[in-house]
RNA sequence: GCCGGUGUGGUGGAAUUGGCAGACGCGCCGGACUCAAAAUCCGGUGAGGGCAACCUCGUGUGGGUUCGACUCCCACCACCGGCACCA
């Protein structure tokens, strides 16, 4: 190989090298301590893009780092491959689902070989591979049989444009997660899991994720919203059963004025003569703009103080929530009070401020904090938690209700109007109602020969073949559910699936045992209640049927920052491409251009960076060290192309070292230890610096991850390699070389393939990737004499060498001595030293 | 509104338990090489003052603890993220 750095030339050459020998190919072997590195596998949109890059270069780095250090390491990858873009190209483009989502993995699956990152494609998973879904609709089966999966109507957020139900999870701000249309609120029959059933087991496990984010693990903490408070029943006139309501107030309740039903509340349709007043309801339920009531014409007894209340429909009430009714108390919930005002409804004060006697007799808000109790029986005079506990067992022994807990956390709604996705293995009978589809027929084959109009609901519901099939219990002539699975049941357990080998068991429990859980988990935050919760739910589920013996499948999570890049706008054009812009100018119109913010990289706003052309101009090696360099994993990273250039010259640099030193150095038989008293100061230097760099490289990669200083730290070897003069002996050669030798190991796992080239280049036999990660040896990555700073009242005033390993009482007499320190405390009284081991001195004087 | 986070030079970011603020990189300035440029290499680079050795100020704001605070405590401001009629 020439003197000149051409990276393709040396990437190709590692990447078939690796391939052709399998180098990362696991197996099990119960002999050796395992680590299991995961990157949240992506969905095959077309083309990888920079934030993926940055996931698999930090997940590549971990799991090369701990190869390194012995571990028996999992390092899988695979695809998202079910989901609605897929089929949206089909109805855009004519083009098959099936056919655009290989087609994108081969071309994607390419790119990332071309990254140089250490996967063992053996363990690929593929989603929409029937050998795949087959297992989803074997859980759904295990699920169904245990209740975890049930039908039921509700009302369901339906994504006009999507024509599809959508998940609590995926409404954001009120619009689908996918397109961003506004959500509208349907009543429909949905598959559903029964993921509440784990409400409060997901909530305890949250403490005892501590190799999570706190941020997410308090997103999730929030999602599931514990709640305590009581349950109890408001009698109704003329009916014999009563209104169940919930409250976490039941310090409030003597001030219960009205009681509102959710719109779809059973009791609702019964007590509402005026059916088209309770459609109007209806259609603003869940509106957040207005609220909207409706008098039933009937009233409940407030079992407290046995007051006649009015019963009222309220749009705001939520049927999923608690029972959906409540007891309104106007005075201390700003809800009821606005609701109150509109409807003319009497407002009572039970609350007080701690402190004052009373509210003003006319309240412009609610009081919503907690206070004293007034007209409130014989708990008046009570403070709201004392109230609370004691009207809770007061309620309980006259057993008029109870103490309950809430979740906010709802069902997992499964089903999706869609094609490209898991087909729900159960069939409608005329005679059996649901019927499960047998195990052994499993799986149900998602029909290849559909046509894709975008019109008129699934194209399932096209196909006969598929539509009509006998009755699995009966024989009878069915008709199969033509909605298929949220493509999140998908990405649940495909941890799981890389515990064996495609050609393998799936669910070998020996394998999955050995290999699970995942030691490190790596993808971004935006993931924080979707997948991570429906994972630990599917997790406890698998647990619960004897698959998996762990409650918790990711140990460690590392949620990665977004890739921004600064924005650029015309005024006339809006945004500009970087390449539209000359002297600061839109190129069209001439228009001075706005640097804008700062943003995530997005197509629309035109500052995305094709992570292909940035491999092609500077190789992956520098595209990875520079998307690790720029900033700390967790944290938000600016793209910048000088930042990559900065990289890039890095790699050069070392190159031109390597080369340069090559004749002198790689005859050398490796050494690690040197005998001190051969060898030059500078040699001695570069030897600690060497040790020190070891240290530093390692201790930043395991805090937290730190790749940016440990880079730093290398570049800070590189430096002094780079201006280290060889004294008057052979010794120092070998310093030289073992100085060299542990930069590239030390970089090995960030830039794989340069250092490959250059290890082999210095005659060590390859792979580099086989080598033990270097020790350091405190003693040397000691420092022999250290720079004493003398502060006087705690500001810098001198700087004295000393050798380490002093005393506090020799110390103190070197800084006494000291010229410029004698000159701030001449004349002063000392009334106290304080020394910091091998660091600082602080001498605090009278009188300053 | 509730929960979480962040705030440091021109810039991305460093600073282990409270102990030299600004590592490393980018940019900028100066120099070497060159007919010239690019590339490369060497040096400088928080602000203000001084010919200088040096001095003063400086980690969003105000206070506190401490010999000593980017770091700990209290209050506030700004920005970012999540949730939000959850009774």
């Amino acid at each position: 190989m020439e003197e000149r750095y051409i990276p393709g030339k040396v990437e190709e050459k590692w990447q078939r090298y690796w391939a052709e020998r399998d180098l990362f190919k696991t197996d099990m072997d119960p002999e050796r301590k395992k680590f299991y590195c995961l990157e949240m596998f992506p969905y095959p949109s077309g083309k990888i893009h920079m934030g993926h890059v940055r996931n698999y270069a930090i997940g590549d780095v971990i799991a090369r780092y701990k190869r390194m250090h012995g571990y028996n390491v999992l390092h899988p990858m695979g695809w998202d491959a079910f989901g609605l873009p897929a089929e949206n190209a089909a109805i855009k483009e004519g083009i098959h689902p099936a056919r655009w989502t290989y087609e994108n993995i081969d071309y994607m699956k390419n790119q990332l070989k071309k990254m140089g990152l250490s996967y063992e494609w053996s363990r690929e998973v593929t989603t929409c591979d029937p050998e795949y879904y087959k297992w989803n609709q074997w859980f759904f089966l295990k699920m169904y049989e245990r209740g975890l999966a049930y039908k039921k109507v509700s009302f369901v957020n339906w994504c006009p444009s999507c024509l599809t139900v959508l998940a609590n999870e995926q409404v954001i701000d009120g619009r689908c997660w996918r397109c961003d249309s506004a959500v509208i609120q349907k009543e429909l029959e949905q598959w559903f899991f029964r993921i509440t059933e784990y409400a409060q087991e997901l909530l305890e496990g949250c403490d005892r994720l501590k190799g999570w984010p706190e941020n997410v693990v308090a997103m999730q903490k929030n999602w599931i919203g514990r709640s305590e408070g009581v349950e109890m029943d408001f009698p109704v006139d003329g009916f014999s059963e009563g209104i169940r309501i919930f409250t976490t107030r039941p310090d409030t309740l003597w001030g219960a004025t009205f009681v509102c039903l959710a719109p779809g509340h059973p009791l609702s349709e019964r007590l509402v003569t005026d059916r088209s007043r309770l459609d109007e309801v209806k259609k603003k339920y869940g509106k957040m703009e207005e609220k909207e009531g409706l008098f039933t014409g009937h009233c409940a007894i407030n079992p407290m103080n046995n007051e006649r209340i009015p019963i009222y429909i309220a749009n705001f009430v939520l049927m999923e929530y608690g029972t959906g009714a409540i007891m309104s108390v106007p005075a201390h919930d700003q809800r009821d009070f606005d609701f109150a005002k509109k409807y003319g409804l009497p407002i009572k004060v039970v609350i007080v401020p701690e402190g004052s006697v009373e509210l003003p007799s006319e309240l412009n808000a609610a009081y919503e904090d907690e206070g004293i109790l007034v007209n409130s029986g014989h708990f008046s005079g009570l403070r709201s938690d004392e109230a609370r506990k004691k009207i809770g067992e007061y309620i309980e022994e006259r057993g008029i209700g109870k103490r309950v807990i809430n979740y906010k956390l709802r069902d997992w709604g499964i089903s999706r109007q869609r094609y490209w996705g898991t087909p729900i293995p159960v069939v409608y009978c005329g005679d059996c109602g649901i019927v499960p589809v047998n195990e052994e027929d499993l799986p149900v084959i998602l029909p290849e020969d559909v046509s894709f109009t975008g019109k008129g609901g699934s194209p399932l519901l096209d196909s006969e073949e598929f539509l009509k099939v006998p009755c699995p219990r009966c024989g009878k002539i069915g008709k199969r559910e033509t909605d298929t699975m949220d493509t999140f049941v998908d990405s649940s357990w495909y941890f799981i699936r890389y515990c064996s080998r495609k050609d393998e068991d799936a669910l070998d429990r020996e394998k999955i045992s050995y290999w699970m859980p995942v030691e490190q988990y790596i993808g971004g935050v935006e993931h924080a209640v979707l997948h991570l919760l429906y994972s630990r739910f599917f997790t406890r589920v698998l647990r619960d049927l004897g698959i998996v013996e762990f409650d918790e499948p990711f140990t460690n999570l590392l949620t990665q920052g977004m890739v921004c890049k600064e924005t650029l706008r015309c005024p006339e054009h809006g945004w500009l491409f970087p390449e539209d812009v000359h002297d600061e100018r839109c190129k069209r119109c001439g228009s001075p251009v706005i640097r804008g913010r700062v943003e995530k990289m997005s197509k629309s706003k035109r500052n995305v960076v094709d992570p292909d052309r940035m491999i092609e101009r500077y190789g992956a090696d520098t595209v990875r060290l520079f998307s690790l360099f720029a900033a700390p994993p967790e944290k938000d990273l600016e793209w910048s192309d000088k930042g990559v250039e900065g990289a890039y010259r890095f790699l050069n640099r070392l190159w031109s070292i390597v080369y340069k030193n090559r004749d002198l150095i790689s005859g050398l038989v490796d050494e690690k230890s040197f005998d001190l008293s051969k060898i030059s100061a500078q040699a001695s230097s570069l030897l600690r610096k060497t040790h020190q760099t070891i240290k530093r490289v390692t201790t930043d990669i395991e805090r937290e991850f730190h790749f940016n200083t440990a880079i730093a730290a290398l570049m800070e070897l590189v430096n002094e390699i780079s201006g280290f003069e060889k004294g008057n002996n052979d010794e120092d050669l070998h310093v030289l070389r073992y100085s060299i030798v542990t930069t590239l190991l030390l970089l090995s796992p960030f830039c794989p393939h340069i250092t490959e080239e250059l290890w082999e280049a210095l005659g060590c036999k390859p792979s580099i990737l086989e080598q033990r990660w270097p020790e350091w040896d405190e003693t040397i990555a000691a420092e022999e004499e250290l720079e004493l700073v003398i502060q006087v009242n705690g500001k810098v005033r001198s700087k004295v060498m000393i050798p380490a390993g002093l005393s506090d009482e020799r110390i103190k007499g070197i800084v006494l001595d000291d010229q410029r320190t004698r000159k701030f405390i001449e004349g002063k009284t000392i009334k106290n030293i304080f020394v910091v081991k091998g660091k600082l001195v602080n001498i605090v004087v009278d009188g300053y």
